[in-house]
RNA sequence: GCGGAUGUGGCGUAAUUGGUAGCCGCGCUAGACUUAGGAUCUAGUGCCGAGAGGCGUGGGGGUUCGAGUCCCUUCAUCCGCACCA
C-alpha cells in the first residue's frame, strides 16, 4: 500500500508523546486560548462513534489555534463518580473503584488512537482524592456562606450571625428558606443548637425536608433533570415524590444572575432558551388574602393581579399547612379523604392524567380585598406546593386550570378582561378561558377600561399601598438537591453533633471514601456508608475513627449520604488549570492568565443539568473571589447526537406466497434460512426483517459469506440476490447493543485509519445537527487521504517534491484553499472545510502540481484535520520539527483580487471577471456594457456571452 | 398547550449570507488501463423533454431588478419544558 496510515500513525503518536508536543505551559507571552471538551464519564461499553464527533471538532480548533500562535489549554479528564459503577458492583460484587479505574484505561486507550492534542498531564479524575479534596472544600464554603441580596453575592455566614447577634432580623434582605422574624434578644437568648437550626436557613448549602425525587428501585433521590416523565433518567424506574431530610445547595439565590448572564455568553438561542425556561422567572405580585371570621392572612402568587375582580375561588395545594386549620367540621372528612388521595398518588399518574380535574371544597371562605366578596376556598393538586405559595387565587374566565376546574364543579365564570378586538360574552356559553394578555379591563372597579398592562401596574400599586401585596418577581428553578444515598461519590465533609452538622476542618481535607464490601443499603434503611466500619469523626484528633467509638462527646457519626454527580463535574474546568496545587483549588496567577473556558463542546443534553450547575458553581467562586469571570464557558457548542443505522435482512417466512411473485422451485427446502434482498419484487408481503450486524454491511450491501459465519444458525443461508448483490434494509434507531449497528471507532482506525475516521466524522454533516451514523461516504474521504499522499509521491511511492516556483493558478488555488478553510474553522463548519481540502487536492492532481511552495502551507493547513498524515508529510518535507510548531499560512489576498481583476476565473464551470459598475443595473444591461468593455471583451476571446448575471460585488459571473 | 429548531437530487450535504441552486462526497451510467477489481484514471449524472426549451429548494401568498436565504400563512418532522398560577 502507498500510503501506509499502520505505520504512520502510532509513530507520530508516539513520536507527540515523547517529544511533550502538547504540554502547555501557565506562563506564556502568547494570548490564551482554553478550548474544553465536556469530560466523559467512563463507561463499560467503552467509546462509539458519537463520542469523538465534539472530541475532533474541539481538537481541531486547538491545533488551529495553536499555529495561529495562542498558548492553547486543551486538557480531557474523566467524570469517573456514578450510578452504572455502583451498579456493576452491586451484581457483581466488583468495587467500582477498579472497574473505573479498568473503563479509564480503555478510554485512554480508545482516545490515543485518534490522535488528539491533549495535555494528560494536566488530567483529572473526579473520584481522586486529590481533585475531590477541593469539591468538599467548596461545598464547606457553601455551607459557610448566606447569599445577601442586597450585595447581590455570597457572603461568609460569620457575617450574618453578627447581624443577628446585633438587630435580629430587622432590615434584612437575603436568601433564605423561609422568611424568619426574631430579634437580636431572642437570637442571642437561643442555644448553640437553636442558633444552628436557625442559620441552616439562610446557608448556601443547607440540611432540610423537602419533597424529593424517591427512586425506591435505586434507592437513592433525584435531581429534577435526572427524572423525565416521573421515570429515572438512568434505569427508567419509577420515582416518587417523598418527605427527606436532605442536602440542597441554595441555587435559586442566584436564579437572576444566571439569568442574565446568558446574555453575555455565545451559546445557541435555543440552549438560552431551555436554561431561561428552566429559571422560569416570572413578574407578577404576592397577595394577602385575608380569612373570613380569622385575623389569619394567606399568601398566594399570581402574574395577573389585573384579574383579581374576577376571581371566583381559591384553591391550596394538598400540602398546604392551613389546610387543616380552616377547614370546617362538615368538610374535614372529606378533604382528608381528599388529601390521603392526593397523598398516594405518585408521581407518574398524577403527570399522566394532567387533564383530570379533581378536588374538595374546604367550607372555608376568603375575602377579596379589592371587592371584599365572600370566596370559597378549594384544595386541589393541579396547584403545586414547589412554586409559588402553594396557594392562588383561581380565575376561571382567564386562566384554562381555573376555568376547567370552575366547570367541573360549577363554580361562577366571570369575565373581566375583553381581549382587543372582542366584545364582553355571556361566560355561560365560553368553552374555553380567554388567557390573552391583551385587553381591556370590565367588571373590575377602580381598573375599567384600563389596558392589561396599565391595570396590572394600578393593582399592584393599590395592593402595596393598602399594605396587603407586593410586587413579587417568581423563579420556577428549585435548589438543587445535593444528597445521594449512594456509596460511589465524594462523602460529605460533614460531621453530626448534637443533631446539627458541622464542617471538618479544611486543612484535614480530603476526607477519603472509606471502603466497604456491601454497597446496597443497611438493614435499617441507611445509606451504603453505613456499612463503613471507620467512619466516624474524632473531632479533638481531627481524624476518622471506626463507628463503635462514637460517644457523641468528642467523636461523631460522619454523613451518609455521597455527593451526586454533578458535584465534580460543575468546577473541574478551574482545576484543568492547575491540576496538582495542594495548597489551592487553583492558584490565582494562573486563573488570572486562563479566566475561562473559550470554547466549550459537549451535548445539548446538559442544558438544565451541568451547564446550569456549572455556572452556579462558577458563580459562588466568583465571589469568593476565586474565578475571575461571572461566566465559565464563553461560547459552546453543541455536536449533535449520533443516531445508530441499522441493517436489516429479509428472511422468508411465507414460501406460499413467496411463490405467487417468483419461482421458488429451487428453494423449496430452505423455508427458514433464505433471505431476500431488499428490492425482490413482493418482498414485504412474505418476509421478517431482521437486524444484521452492520460490521458485516458494506454500503447497505451484505457480505454474505461472513454473514453465514456470524452466527451457527445462518450457516447454511441462501440468499435471493438482486443484480448478484444483497442488499440491506436500513432505519434510523437509536445505537444499542440489540439493534446490531453500535459502530465502535477503533474498527474504522484498523482499517482507514484514524485521519480518515477525523475528516470522515467531520465530513458527516453540520456540527450541531443530529444525524444518523453511517459509513457509506467514507471510503471517499479515505480516497482523498490517499489522493493527498500521491500529491507528494510518484507512482513507485518515492517522495518527489518540486522546488520550482508555482504558478499563478497554483497560488491562486492556494490562497483561496487557505481563505476557505480559515473561514471554515472559524464558524465552525467542518463539513465544508473537508471539502474544500478535497477541491484543492483534485485541482493540485490535474495540475500535476507537487510543488513545495504550494504543498508545504498545504501541509500545515490539514494538520488540525488529520495531524498524523501531515507530520509524516512535514518531516519528508524535510522539516526537524513538530508541524504543530509550524505557523498557520496567511491568505494573500492580493493574489486573489488581482487575479480577479486581470484573468477571467473559471470557477464551478463558470467564468467570472470583475468590472465596476453601478448597483442599479439590470442584467442585460450589464451584457450591453460587457459587450463595449475592452477588458471584457479582451477575456471574451470575440464570443458574445450566453448568459450574464450581474452580482454586486464587483464580479460579473458569465457563462460562454 | 408553550418554547426552540429543521425541511434542497436516489442519499449525506453545499451555496461567497439577498446575487449562477445542487459545490464536495456516496451511489449510479459509460469508457480507459488491467489476468482480475470492492485498485486507479476519464466523462456523465436534479426532474420532464428526442430537441429547442420548460420546471425545480415541503405547500400557498408577499417584498425585491433578483428569494433556498427576508416577511406573512400553512403543513410535516425533530428537540426541550409541561397543571409554574
Amino acid at each position: 500500500m502507498d500510503y501506509n496510515f499502520i505505520e504512520i500513525e502510532p509513530k507520530w503518536q508516539a513520536y507527540w508523546r515523547d517529544n511533550n508536543t502538547y504540554k502547555t505551559e501557565n506562563k506564556s507571552d502568547k494570548p490564551k486560548f482554553y478550548v474544553l471538551d465536556m469530560f466523559p464519564y467512563p463507561s463499560g461499553a467503552g467509546l462509539h462513534v458519537g463520542h469523538p464527533l465534539g472530541y475532533i471538532a474541539s481538537d481541531i480548533f486547538s491545533r488551529y489555534k495553536r499555529l495561529k500562535g495562542y498558548n492553547v489549554l486543551h486538557p480531557m479528564g474523566y467524570d469517573a463518580y456514578g450510578l452504572p459503577a455502583e451498579q456493576y458492583a452491586i451484581q457483581t460484587g466488583q468495587h467500582p473503584a477498579v472497574t473505573t479505574e479498568q473503563n479509564i484505561a480503555r478510554y485512554r486507550e480508545q482516545l490515543d488512537k485518534i490522535g488528539f492534542c491533549y495535555d494528560w498531564d494536566r488530567e483529572i479524575r473526579t473520584c481522586n482524592p486529590d481533585y475531590y479534596k477541593w469539591t468538599q472544600w467548596t461545598f464547606i464554603q457553601l455551607f459557610s456562606s448566606y447569599y445577601c441580596h442586597q450585595a447581590q453575592q455570597a457572603r461568609p455566614i460569620a457575617e450574618l450571625e453578627a447581624v443577628f447577634a446585633k438587630q435580629g432580623t430587622e432590615g434584612l434582605n437575603v436568601a433564605c428558606s423561609e422568611e424568619l422574624s426574631f430579634t437580636a434578644d431572642e437570637w442571642n437568648a437561643w442555644s448553640e443548637k437553636e442558633k444552628q437550626q436557625t442559620l441552616m436557613n439562610y446557608r448556601l448549602a443547607y440540611l432540610a425536608d423537602i419533597p424529593v425525587n424517591w427512586c425506591p428501585k435505586l434507592g437513592t433521590v433525584l435531581a429534577n433533570d435526572e427524572v423525565v416523565g416521573g421515570l429515572s433518567v438512568r434505569g427508567g424506574y419509577p420515582v416518587e415524590r417523598k418527605l427527606m431530610r436532605q442536602w440542597s445547595l441554595r441555587i435559586t439565590a442566584y436564579a437572576q444572575r444566571l439569568l442574565d448572564g446568558l446574555d453575555s455568553v455565545d451559546w445557541s438561542d435555543s440552549l438560552k432558551e431551555i436554561q431561561r425556561n428552566w429559571i422560569g422567572r416570572s413578574e407578577g405580585a404576592s397577595v394577602y388574602f385575608a380569612l373570613e371570621n380569622s385575623e389569619e392572612k394567606f399568601e398566594i402568587f399570581t402574574t395577573r393581579p389585573d384579574t383579581i375582580f374576577g376571581v371566583s375561588f381559591m384553591v391550596l395545594c394538598p400540602e398546604h399547612e392551613m389546610i387543616m386549620s380552616i377547614t370546617t367540621a362538615e368538610q374535614k372528612s372529606e378533604v382528608e379523604a381528599y388529601l390521603t388521595w392526593a397523598k398516594n398518588r405518585s408521581e407518574r399518574e398524577r403527570q399522566m392524567e394532567v387533564k383530570k380535574v379533581s378536588g374538595v371544597f374546604t367550607g372555608a371562605y376568603a375575602i377579596n380585598p379589592l371587592t371584599n366578596e365572600r370566596i370559597p376556598i378549594w384544595v386541589s393538586d393541579y396547584v403545586l406546593a414547589g412554586y409559588g405559595t402553594g396557594a392562588i387565587m383561581a380565575v376561571p374566565a382567564h386562566d384554562s386550570r381555573d376555568f376547567a376546574f370552575a366547570k367541573h364543579f360549577n363554580l361562577p365564570i366571570r369575565q373581566v378582561v375583553v381581549p382587543t378586538g372582542e366584545q364582553p360574552e355571556d361566560t355561560a356559553t365560553w368553552t374555553e378561558s380567554k388567557d390573552s394578555k391583551a385587553g381591556t379591563c370590565i367588571n373590575s372597579g377602580f381598573i375599567d377600561g384600563m389596558q392589561v398592562k396599565e391595570a396590572i401596574g394600578a393593582v399592584i400599586n393599590w395592593l402595596e399601598e393598602k399594605g396587603i401585596g407586593d410586587r413579587k418577581v417568581n423563579y420556577r428553578l428549585r435548589d438543587a438537591i445535593f444528597s445521594r444515598q449512594r456509596y460511589w461519590g465524594e462523602p460529605f465533609p460533614i460531621y453530626y453533633k448534637d443533631g446539627m452538622p458541622y464542617p471538618i476542618d479544611e486543612a484535614l481535607l480530603p476526607l477519603e471514601l472509606p471502603a466497604i464490601d456491601k454497597f446496597l443499603p443497611t438493614e435499617t434503611g441507611e445509606p451504603p456508608l453505613g456499612h463503613a466500619t471507620v467512619w466516624a469523626w474524632d473531632e479533638k484528633a481531627g481524624k476518622v475513627v471506626e463507628t463503635s467509638k462514637i460517644d457523641n462527646v468528642t467523636v461523631f457519626p460522619l454523613e451518609l449520604s455521597t455527593m451526586p454527580g454533578f458535584a465534580g463535574s460543575s468546577g473541574y474546568y478551574l482545576r484543568y488549570m492547575d491540576p496538582k496545587n495542594d495548597k489551592a483549588y487553583f492558584d490565582k496567577d494562573v486563573v488570572g492568565y486562563w479566566q475561562n473556558v473559550d470554547l466549550y463542546g459537549g451535548g445539548a443534553e446538559h442544558a438544565s443539568g451541568h451547564l446550569i450547575y456549572s455556572r452556579f458553581w462558577n458563580k459562588f467562586l466568583f465571589d469568593l473571589g476565586l474565578s475571575v469571570k461571572e461566566e465559565p464557558f464563553q461560547k459552546l457548542i453543541n455536536q449533535g447526537m449520533i443516531q445508530g443505522r441499522s441493517n436489516f435482512v429479509y428472511r422468508v417466512t411465507d414460501i406460499e406466497k413467496m411463490a405467487q411473485y417468483h419461482d421458488v422451485a429451487e428453494y423449496k427446502d430452505y423455508t427458514s434460512n433464505l433471505f431476500v434482498s431488499k428490492n425482490i419484487e413482493g418482498r414485504e408481503h412474505f418476509t421478517m426483517p431482521i437486524h444484521v450486524d452492520i460490521n458485516i454491511v458494506d454500503n447497505d450491501v451484505l457480505d454474505t459469506e461472513k454473514f453465514k459465519a456470524w452466527r451457527p444458525e445462518f450457516a447454511d443461508a441462501r440468499f435471493v440476490l438482486e443484480d448478484g448483490k444483497y442488499v440491506c434494509g436500513w432505519e434510523v434507531e437509536k445505537m444499542s447493543k440489540s439493534m446490531f449497528n453500535v459502530q465502535n471507532p477503533d474498527d474504522l482506525i484498523e482499517k482507514y485509519g484514524a485521519d480518515t475516521l477525523r475528516l470522515y466524522e467531520m465530513f458527516l454533516g453540520p456540527i450541531e445537527q443530529a444525524k444518523p451514523w453511517d459509513t457509506n461516504g467514507i471510503e471517499g474521504v479515505f480516497r482523498f487521504i490517499r489522493k493527498m499522499w500521491r500529491l507528494y509521491h510518484n507512482d513507485k511511492n518515492e517522495f518527489v517534491v518540486s522546488d520550482e516556483a508555482a504558478t499563478k493558478p497554483e497560488l491562486k488555488l492556494l490562497h483561496q484553499t487557505i481563505k476557505k478553510i480559515t473561514d471554515d474553522i472559524e464558524r465552525f463548519s467542518f463539513n465544508t472545510s473537508v471539502s474544500t481540502f478535497m477541491i484543492c487536492a483534485n485541482e493540485l492532481g490535474s495540475m500535476k502540481c507537487n510543488k513545495r511552495e504550494i504543498l508545504e502551507p498545504l501541509t500545515v493547513l490539514i494538520s488540525p484535520f488529520a495531524p498524523h498524515i501531515a507530520e509524516e508529510l512535514w518531516h519528508l518535507l524535510g522539516h526537524t520539527d513538530s508541524v504543530n510548531c509550524a505557523t498557520f499560512p496567511e491568505c494573500d489576498e492580493s493574489v486573489l483580487v488581482e487575479d480577479a481583476f486581470n484573468y477571467p476565473v473559471s470557477f464551478n464551470g463558470k467564468t467570472r471577471f470583475m468590472l465596476e459598475l453601478p448597483l442599479t443595473l439590470k442584467a442585460d444591461e450589464v451584457q450591453a456594457i460587457i459587450m463595449e468593455n475592452a477588458d471584457a471583451q479582451k477575456w471574451l476571446d470575440g464570443k458574445t456571452p450566453k448568459k450574464v448575471i450581474f452580482v454586486p460585488k464587483k464580479i460579473i459571473n458569465v457563462v460562454v
